[in-house]
DNA sequence: TAATGAAAAGGACATATGTCCCAAAAAAGG
DNA sequence: CCTTTTTTGGGACATATGTCCTTTTCATTA
């Protein structure tokens, strides 16, 4: 991690996201920015949290894991996303970890100045609540597709929101990879065990699996693999 | 469903709940009032929304299902409890059934006077922020858990967040149940399999069945089998 | 008190899935 | 270009779990 004390670069992000906005703009936020490497953790699980964080470049994995040490992927982030609204809320340490996918910009508001100045800000308010609503709504679906649903379910689900190009839907983007190893986390089930519903899907003549990506063969037999459910 | 139309009833829980000061007092607001019957649906899957709840008596089911018919028990809620807070924020149609467990009575105030009047009253926006932040909170946990852990490993984690006397945990109060069914339903697993391990955890001398609950005989071995695993 | 119906529990079987480890393929480095 | 390391994929085995249906137990009614 690296703390960035570029105030060009800082009012560049803070106007193309519009983050002033969702303040009082009476005077100086104390904003500070920090990079963060591929493969670095932004956020780590159960630690204490001080700052409500805005990813403004980069992609990350979000991650939660239970104390036999296995992890759930659930979801990637993109620019403009916020890390730290359930701690904020609920007074609570990391809930989910953060890792970056690629090289990380995020800038940070302390919660000190915000529980001070700007905790019944309106728009402050509208904004952590839409993103919180988005991911509860979103962390609803996942939980009863993935319980519910056989692998091979899943993935023809997962498939179907991913890659069908009706798939207008901000959940399947949050979901994309083209890692196996990684599809297999987000379905909660093993590498090998996806592969073998890879396999057969394969031997079905459903999908082939090309150089770095899966490709769709026959979207009627994906959608009725997928029985109709959609992660969204 | 029936309409009750008593003032002083209204304004006894209005006033039990404080729900008049989470909105401006300077008029009358068109509150509404429903009460449901044992087992009847207050609100299904799927339809449009068009006031935000308040559970002011008794005790309703959250479930959420897939296209294949099969339903994962969310959780279950109890006064004061808020029905709507995503379609609300997120204009979409109800994303979970919620059914009477026993009579329920609902206090509801329409979206369209929320716009109108309310939308950016810090009051209303911090009640539904804290009440939606909760549930992914708890959401997320029970995803990562019900996904990652063995039948045997959730169980052991139910008993130890529900019945342990140190629980002094909000979400294993919602969980709450003795009916071994619906507990199935909460892990996502079918009953048949539940009683499995239920029969290998008496086998075990860890638990015992009684006329209408489970005895735990060894918190010790409990613990171990829960894998040190909360829902919370 | 006995019969009937409903609810709860269990047997049998098949499939899905996890685990462990080995083999093959691809990528990286010298 | 060859060797080594890493990544990806699959074999074998065991266990977990779902499905279907039967049996047992409990509750209700006559």
């Amino acid at each position: 991690m690296r703390n960035i004390q570029d105030s060009e670069l800082l009012e560049k992000y803070l106007e193309e996201f519009q983050i002033n906005r969702m303040f009082h703009q009476s005077k100086q936020l104390p904003y500070h920015m920090q990079q963060y490497h591929s493969g670095e953790i932004i956020r780590f699980e159960g630690m204490e949290m001080n700052s409500l964080l805005f990813l403004v470049n980069g992609k990350a994995r979000i991650t939660s894991s239970i104390e036999t040490g296995k992890a759930l992927l659930l979801r990637f982030i993109y620019p403009l996303s916020v890390i730290g609204d359930i701690e904020l809320i609920r007074d609570v340490p990391v809930q989910s970890q953060v890792q970056a996918v690629d090289e990380c910009l995020v800038i940070g508001i302390p919660f000190d100045y915000i529980k001070k100045y700007e905790i019944d800000n309106p728009r402050l308010l509208h904004m952590l609540l839409e993103h919180v609503s988005f991911k509860l709504q979103t962390c609803t679906t996942a939980s009863r597709v993935n319980l519910l649903a056989s692998v091979e379910n899943k993935f023809a689900s997962y498939l179907m929101s991913t890659l069908s190009p009706d798939a207008d839907n901000e959940f399947g983007i949050e979901l994309q990879t083209s890692s196996v190893k990684e599809i297999a986390s987000l379905l909660g089930t093993t590498y090998r065990h996806l592969n073998r519903v890879i396999a057969s899907l394969i031997e079905q003549g459903i999908i082939e699996r090309q150089k770095n990506s899966i490709q769709i063969l026959n979207w009627k037999e994906l959608e009725k693999a997928a029985n109709g459910i959609r992660y969204k």
